[in-house]
DNA sequence: CTGAATCCAGATGGATACTG
DNA sequence: CAGTATCCATCTGGATTCAG
């Protein structure tokens, strides 16, 4: 709504910029948003569980995806002493802290959706 | 920090996760959160201007994402009978709602950044 | 079960040159 | 000035197979 009436391209700015891109670069690729809503929604999961959850991924891209929220400090990763072996996966707290900005960026994907294609 | 409790993978959670999709969509590229940042800070911007904002885009992925983002009516494009012809950007109504955004997704980009690099 | 390795097609994006 | 066109290297991601 209000603009930003700054006269020059401020350093300010160019963090603001960079912080953004900080958050997009963790959540960016195909299927976080997807992986950390599954996680989220039962609290622990497991591997082929995720897999089941967000339709379409390969187990390549879970395995990449995985790693990254992991790298991320955003998920954890317990191998669990089964044979064979079972691993689990659950958010947190730094990783919590996205269910807001998920929310957000929820409820404007709905309102962008109907803007653009009514639907 | 409440996780969802939810035992199965319900359409409520798919929904959710479209509309996430949706708007990441909207925002996805590699240029699209600093163009919408410059033109934002200006009001109004020129194609040139963006350019030199922008650092390290070229104009071929300056040209397609500014088209992108006037696909989604994020942006505005119109072009001023001078000579040489120059062509000016600004956010829509729709484009502003993106700031609330914004700001999150860099407040918490800081946060993530020193949680993960203790910059 | 949970991945890693390989192969491969298609998308992405930079550099450069060109147009109205 | 504001793009477009072309070439080309790199990245992405699916399918499949293999391993601990």
């Amino acid at each position: 709504m209000a603009t930003c009436k700054i006269t020059e391209f401020h350093q300010e700015q160019k963090k603001r910029m960079r912080s953004v891109q900080d958050a997009m670069d963790a959540l960016n690729g195909k299927w976080k948003i997807a992986i950390i809503s599954s996680i989220c929604c039962y609290g622990k999961r497991r591997f082929s569980d995720i897999l089941n959850d967000v339709e379409g991924v390969s187990n390549r891209m879970l395995s990449k995806e995985l790693k990254e929220l992991e790298i991320n400090e955003l998920i954890t990763r317990t191998v669990l002493p089964t044979q064979p072996v079972t691993v689990e996966y659950q958010l947190t707290e730094h990783g919590n802290t996205l269910q807001t900005i998920i929310t957000e960026l929820s409820d404007w994907g709905v309102v962008h959706r109907k803007k653009i294609a009514g639907r």
